[in-house]
Parts: C-alpha cells; sequence; structure tokens
DNA sequence: AAAATGTCTACTATTCCTATATACTTTATA
DNA sequence: TATAAAGTATATAGGAATAGTAGACATTTT
C-alpha cells in the first residue's frame, strides 16, 4: 500500500498541474479541496520542492506552482521521493536496495528472481504514467459521465 | 514492501515443495534452514494451514507438508492471506476494497485508474508464478552456477 | 508596519510489525 | 499408560513507521 503521504502528494500534484494556467495555488487551498490535513501537507509539499517538483513563493499572493510540465513528472518519481522503494522486497530494490538478513544466497534465490518479475512490471506502469496522463484519464472519465 | 511475515511464508513453502517425497518437516528444522525465528515461524505456518495450503501432523514424527501442488499454490494466494490487498490504493482493490476517505468521486479518479492499472501488471506477474515455479528458477539458477 | 504566505524543527499519537511467552492438545512409542 | 515430541492458540510486549499537530521563524506584498 502507498502510504497516505504519497497518495496525497500525487494528489497534489495532480491539482497542481491543472493549475498550470493560474497564479500560484495556496497549500490552504489544496489542503480544503482535497480534504487533506493541511499541516501534513505543508510537509509534503516541502519535500515535494526540495525534490524539485514544485517552486514555491512566500507572502501575499504567493504559493505553489509545478516547477516542471505536467508530462515530465511521472508517478515513479514522486513515490520514490516519498515512500522509497518500488520493490516489494529489499533485495529486488533499484534504487534501494539491501540484502535480506535471513537469505544464504541471492544469487539463487527463487523468490528474488520472482519478485523482480514483479518490480519490472510495476515499474513499467510508474514509469509511464505522468501527471499529465492522470489528468487526462479525468478529462477523459468526465466526459464519459 | 513485503512484510517479513509473507517472506517467510513463502520462504517456507517452497522449502515444503522441495520435500514432498519426504515425511512432513518440523517447524524448527524449517526455522533453522532458512533462519526464521522459530515462534514467530509457527504462527505463519499456522496461518498458511488454516488457508488449506498446509497439512500439519501432531506429535512425534509430526510436522508440516503442503496440502496442495506446489504448480497450485501461487504468490498472489499467499500474498492475500499474509498481507492482504494487492494494490497499492484501497479503492483499487480486488478482495480489500474500500473507499479513500478524502476523495470526492472515485469514478472519475485519475489516481485511482493508474493504480488498477499497476494493480494488473502486478497481478499477471503473481497469479502466473507459482511455488513449483519458484523452486524450478531455482534449480535452473544453480545449473548456471 | 502589518498581513499573508511558505519554512523548519520538534513533538505526539497511533497503528502495525515483529517477535516472544505461556499454556494447551494431540500423537507416537517405550 | 507415561513421557516426549510435535503442533495449536492466544496474549502481549517492544519498537518502528506512519499520520498528524504545534509553534516559532523567514520572506514578500501591500
Amino acid at each position: 500500500m502507498l502510504s497516505k503521504k504519497t497518495k496525497y502528494a500525487i494528489k497534489a500534484l495532480v491539482v497542481l498541474g491543472k493549475n498550470m494556467d493560474n497564479p500560484p495555488m495556496q497549500i490552504q487551498k489544496i489542503a480544503e479541496q482535497e480534504h487533506i490535513p493541511k499541516k501534513f501537507l505543508e510537509q509534503i509539499l516541502l519535500d515535494l520542492r526540495n525534490a524539485g517538483f514544485l517552486f514555491s513563493k512566500k507572502g501575499a499572493g504567493g504559493g505553489y506552482s509545478l516547477n516542471k510540465k505536467p508530462d515530465e513528472i511521472f508517478l515513479v518519481q514522486i513515490m520514490r521521493v516519498t515512500d522509497g522503494p518500488i520493490a516489494m522486497v529489499p533485495c529486488a530494490s533499484l534504487n534501494f536496495y539491501h540484502k535480506c538478513e535471513e537469505c544464504e544466497d541471492e544469487k539463487t534465490c527463487g523468490i528474488r528472481s520472482a519478485f523482480i518479475e514483479v518490480r519490472d512490471a510495476t515499474l513499467k506502469v510508474l514509469t509511464e504514467t505522468s501527471i499529465a496522463n492522470i489528468i487526462a484519464r479525468e478529462d477523459g472519465m468526465k466526459l464519459l459521465k
């Protein structure tokens, strides 16, 4: 399961992706609109900003906006910042690898091998899905209603 | 990430899958062989037994053996017993669905839509990979060494 | 100067995971 | 039939991670 932190992060990025043509949006407003606890969201937006996804402006009329184009921000990037590894076992992780203490021989571990496949299948979707893509999905689904 | 519980569960099933032609194997022996805390493993094996994967025999000469053929036990089934949902967001789960409290309209949620795709990609591998398959991988990798 | 915003650090509460403890039941066999 | 060798079952403790809160601070606009 995603942490709520990651889910909120994606939600915020989607909102800001929809807000591209407007002035920066305040934490307060995002929090209300998406029903996210404001103080929690503050921290999350800060992380996203420090990771380079967001631009922030202080003071009156300030707020947050995307620092990249919505089609240049992918789920996999967000998740690695907020949740860490994508893989389901540490020994199958590309970016957060570490050895399973109990494992005798990783090289011939069938479980690891299987979960590398899982990782690759997951990664394919996560690296292909951008904020722009999510917005497009929503536009599509709203039309169908 | 998988819980250790699930990882240990899979390890135990693999060991027992390799032990098909022999008498039942004791918790103690599995625990030692796989470096799993014995008391923790007891609970896990009990869950697997109650879920129908294992057959157990009490008393001297007792132990655990598989209750199904290794090619009839799939990762997805094990994970659902020990960890629960496969999906990364509750609203995208097939077997453990529940609504995201903060979500306004699930029907047009692009995040949900994307994570249903992730779920399906993950599920494809997990439903195709059996204990027998994992054992076959290990045999294959050992030959290559 | 005052108000509106984001920044930063620390703290707390809660939940979940991992593991352990203890008492009990069943079975084999000496 | 007594004893030892297993599994069964439930409770609980400790720790780590997650979720959320508080408060003081910094910057910018008006």
